[in-house]
Formats: C-alpha cells, sequence, structure tokens
DNA sequence: ATGAAAGCGCTAACAC
DNA sequence: GTGTTAGCGCTTTCAT
C-alpha cells in the first residue's frame, strides 16, 4: 500500500469542518445540521473514502468483525455440506450488518486455544459462533465469565449459554418409527463419541423410540475416523439376530458404513435398511440413493447470527435458544 | 468485554521496563538484553497478555489478517469440497504465520465490490486471495494499480498477475484422450460460461486433443445452474450421430449431466461414458461411481498462501505462477 | 450544531 | 540496551 490514504482530516479539511463532526456524519450520530451533513456525506461518496478499521476499532472499542470457529476432523468433514453451508449462512447475515468473518479452522485441542488466543484475546472481534462439541471448556468458561458474546452451534454438555441446535431427539426418533414402521425389530445404531451432545441426544430419541416399540436398542459409539466407524458397523452387524436396519446417526458416518456393508457382502436395501443423519444433495445419486435426515444448516447459520448480533448489540435475546427441526429426507436406502 | 484488559503499560510497569521496550520483545526486535527479554516474557506468559490488534494495526500499519474473498454461485457450489478444501488449506497456512483469515462469500458483482470496500478500503487486511473469476476487472486493476498484495485462484483472463491453478488444459486432454482410448468418436463436452479462463483452457485441452485424433470437437456452453445445464446436456445428446461419450467439465455441472441422462432413458456407461472434472469424495459411492478429474486442491491453497506471505513480506517469489497438475480417477461411469 | 482536545494501545524514531 | 516521545486515524467528552 503505496498510496497515501484518505484520512478523516481530509475529507474534514475539504468539507471546511472538524473531524468530530465527520465522525458524527460516519457514524449517523445525531448533531450534525442537515446542511453539512449532506456536504460531507458527498465528499465521502466522491472520494470514496473509508475509515480506517483499526483506528475506529482503537477509539471505539468495536471491530466490526465476528469470529466463527469451526473445526475440522481430518479433511473428511469437508466433503459435508453442513460447515460450508453454515459458513456461508453467517458470513451473509454478517455482511447485512457490515460485519467481516473472521474464520478460524481448529484441528485440534491445541488450535482451539490458538485460535482462541488469537482471535478473542488480541479483541479482532465482537463476538464469535463456535462449534460447541469442539470448543475447549476452559475457554468457553472464561467468555463467560468476562461477558463476551458468543453462541453456539450446537448446545454444550458443560455450559448453559445461547446456542442453536437441530432436533436431534425429534430427528433420531423419526428415523427410528420410519424404520419401525417398515418392518424392522432388530435396528442397530450407529453413533459418534459417547461425550457429544448431538451424540447423546440423537441416541435418546432412538432408545425411547424403541423403548416405547418394545424393540431392544443395540448401538456402537466410535470416532469420526473411517475406520473405527467400519470396525463398529461390522461388529453391530455380526450380533444374532442380526440387525435388518442400520441407523448412522452422524454425516461423516455415511460412507464408511456403506463401505463396511459391502465389505461384508450386504446389499442396501435388501439385506440392510440404512438411514444418516444430515442429507447432502449428493446422496440422491448414491447407488442406492440414501435416505437421510435433513438438517436446516443455512437456518442454523443465520439463527447463530441472529442471536449473536442480539448480543453484540446488547438487545436481550427473547430466547436462550433455538431450536430448529429436522426433516426426513425418504430415498430408496432405508427400503421403502 | 467487562473486564479491563491487561495493556502494554501494565506489562512495562510490572517488569519495570518502558513500553519501547517491551513492543521490542513482543516484535522479537532487536536490543533487548537477555536478562529482560526473559523477564518480559515470562510476564507475558504468565499473565496471558495479547497485545490489542488494532492498537498494532494503527501503529504498525499490518492487521496480520488475510482476506480470501470467494464466490458462490447459489447454494449448490457448497456440495462441492472445492471452497471448502481451499478456505482450511489457506486458514491453516494463515495459522502458521499468526494470521487470521478474514472471509468473503461474493454472490453478485454487487457482493464482490461490496466485499472489496469493507475488507481492503478499511485496510482490515494485509493482503488478499481472490477468486479470479468472479472478481471484478475494477477492483483488480485497483488492487494491481495500488501494489496491494494479493494472489488469485484461477487465472484472469484480463489481468497478468500472481496466480496458481489447476492445470485445466492438461486435465481435460487427459480426459479426452482417455475416452479416445476407450473407442470413442463422438464425444460431447459440456463447458461452463464461455469466457471464463477456466473454461477455455479446458476447451483448448479438449479440442487439441480432439483434432490431433482427427475427431470432430462438439461444444456446449452452459450457466452453472442446473437447468441450464441440464438443458444444454439435452441438446448436445439429440445431435446425430450421438456422442457416445460426455465430458462434464464442470464440478457443478456433474450432478445436473447426470440427471438429464437419466430423464433421457439413457444409462452410463452402457450408453454414455461420463467423466467430469473436480473429483469429490462421494463421487465413488455414485451410481455409476464417478470417473473425474481430482484438482490438487488443498496444494492449491496452500501455494496461494505462499505466494501471498511472499509479497506480504516483500520477498519477491521465484515464480509468479504455479500450475498443478491434476490426476485423472478412474471409476466406473466412463466404462473402463 | 460544531470545534477542540484528550485519549484508545500500540510502534518506531530518536535520544541517551 | 533502554527510555522518551510523537504519532497512527479514529471516537468522544466537553466547551462554546
Amino acid at each position: 500500500m503505496t498510496s497515501t490514504h484518505l484520512t478523516i482530516r481530509d475529507i474534514a479539511a475539504l468539507a471546511k469542518v472538524s473531524k468530530g463532526t465527520v465522525s458524527r456524519v460516519l457514524n449517523d450520530g445525531p448533531g450534525v445540521g442537515e446542511e453539512t451533513r449532506k456536504r460531507v456525506l458527498k465528499l465521502i461518496n466522491d472520494l470514496d473514502y473509508q475509515p480506517n478499521a483499526a483506528a475506529q476499532g482503537l477509539a471505539a472499542k468495536r471491530t466490526f468483525n465476528i469470529g466463527v470457529i469451526i473445526p475440522h476432523t481430518g479433511n473428511y468433514s469437508m466433503a459435508s455440506a453442513y460447515w460450508p453451508v453454515l459458513l456461508t449462512a453467517i458470513t451473509e447475515k454478517a455482511a447485512e450488518k457490515n460485519f467481516n468473518v473472521l474464520l478460524s479452522t481448529a484441528r485440534s485441542e491445541e488450535d482451539v486455544d490458538s485460535a482462541y488466543r488469537s482471535i478473542l484475546r488480541g479483541r479482532r472481534v465482537d463476538g464469535v459462533i463456535v462449534s460447541a462439541e469442539q470448543f475447549g471448556q476452559k475457554q468457553l468458561a472464561e467468555l463467560l465469565f468476562k461477558g463476551f458474546p458468543f453462541v453456539m452451534v450446537g448446545r454444550s454438555s458443560f455450559i448453559a449459554h445461547y446456542f442453536v441446535d437441530v432436533d436431534n431427539v425429534g430427528g433420531a426418533a423419526e428415523v427410528t418409527k420410519h424404520l419401525i414402521k417398515l418392518g424392522h425389530h432388530n435396528i442397530a445404531m450407529l453413533a459418534g463419541p459417547e461425550h457429544f451432545p448431538s451424540v447423546i441426544e440423537r441416541v435418546a430419541g432412538y432408545q425411547a423410540t424403541m423403548s416405547a416399540a418394545g424393540l431392544k436398542p443395540s448401538i456402537a459409539h466410535c470416532s469420526y475416523l473411517a475406520t473405527t466407524a467400519s470396525e463398529s458397523v461390522k461388529a453391530l452387524l455380526a450380533q444374532r439376530p442380526a440387525p435388518t436396519a442400520l441407523f448412522v446417526a452422524a454425516g461423516d458416518l455415511a460412507t464408511p458404513a456403506i463401505r463396511a456393508t459391502t465389505e461384508l457382502g450386504l446389499t442396501i436395501p435388501a439385506d440392510l435398511a440404512l438411514v444418516t443423519f444430515d442429507d447432502h444433495p449428493f446422496y440422491e445419486y448414491f447407488s442406492p440413493p440414501l435416505t437421510a435426515v435433513s438438517q436446516p444448516i443455512q437456518m442454523l447459520g443465520q439463527a447463530a447470527a441472529d442471536l449473536l448480533f442480539a448480543l453484540i448489540e446488547g438487545r436481550q435475546p427473547e430466547m436462550t435458544n433455538r431450536i430448529l427441526p429436522s426433516k426426513l429426507v425418504i430415498r430408496r436406502s432405508c427400503g421403502s
């Protein structure tokens, strides 16, 4: 940036007013005559003047940036449309408010911490949207303690705060009911890591529905790594009587599960009905097309951003959270 | 943020040195005694002090942020793994350098302009990575004129500058050769909008290979909208003699093309061999599994970031661009 | 309604 | 090697 930039001084001089007045115009503040306001505004537009963000931030103690911290367990999860869509929705909401989005991808607990330090401690953002499951308890507690605006996507198990989430219990229950209605009695569930809230909720929805139908639940937990997922599926399917249906309760687990069934020589849906959580535009083209629980990802992002901006602007949100309904998209893998 | 923050003053006072010395320590500058450096560093660590980014930015004229402007033509392109993977690669490279990533998603020319204004004119970033195809000519020219560090992902047709790109010509040629080797003579190509450099290059690779083999090229251009893509495919396949192979030269066009063939009652690969550009982890599970040109997306992101940081740090990059090879991933849709 | 002036928390000369 | 000081470009009292 060699060229000398326009500053508020320049505008003030050209408009023959003080910097203070220009600042008032800039911030739509009161106490400026209609006459002068117009004159200053015209100058700003004509010269394409943009205030220096750092200077504004330093003086006014706000950055007009929001932070978004997203986890990515390996490259694989990038195959999912979840994060990109969420991020886009958030970015668009932010743009409406003239906010920018500062992104941090966190691969590990360590990354989470460094993201936290760099973004939050350096006061680069006015608020932050975080993934509950991956964000450390310690950092979360500090945010809460400091009263720093933040909202979680997905509820946290250890902290009560603002969050948005899909109705995991309802979604899982719907899947289970559908499978039962199709005549299945032995319905197995492949779930993610045990302590994750979303996992706990999906398990709860499944278990409650199974019990209500007098059926015996059968659950395997696994990490989000493809190999452990495949192993878990094989273990589930080795049980006797063999499950005739499999509920894959996490998006990243769908293809590993399919691979495992293929390796086992099973055909979907003839030998095994399969339903997965979190839909994807490509599932329609799978062999067979995948029945999936569609999450309102875009709405989750918008809701998270709305909540955050309410917090940032000091408005007390009416609700401390938003639980959005999922929708079961029935294709062929469940055998209907 | 109610709690009062630690500043450089506090550290200076506690260490019984001046702010200047603390600043030197902070920036690994010379002229600080080993003794004092240690003492200050310990204080910084113990108190978990983080300098205020706005103040640093204002004083030093650098932000430690880089901007990334990504286009998204509708929600659909978010199904592709392209942007998420690119973004992740960039973010990780940035994290290594202790830079943050400021994200702008641009849906339209208008968005591009507002992203530009807000990010660049406000001097919120030290450099920017942009998608050539979507970034306006005017803004690009201004960046160049000002000597502002930026690199493009995908080459621009109207501006010569630093960029990274996949070998579009080579990738398209490889696809075409493969199809010819499989015995096809009537190979049609579905390409994106005519004026996009990536499209032009892929068309060139296809045409050259067809001509060299004495075959007649047959190309349909379409927008990235699913409906126009489907129509173009139908038009291509209505030609006589009918094409026996279809080269879909853009990732976003693959599923619309498949849908069109299905609607036409054609079976892949029996009636029509199909190959697409830009691979996706899910293609393996399609019916039939899709043969695709895999782009080194992660490496593109890393290369772009490397180039940008060289520019930001004032090092003259050895190369003005990086063209990375693609890889043809053969599955069943091409009939091999 | 407007101007003047005091910072915001840093960096970078420049002294010593 | 270390302290002092003058800004960086804004916002925000406080006068007028």
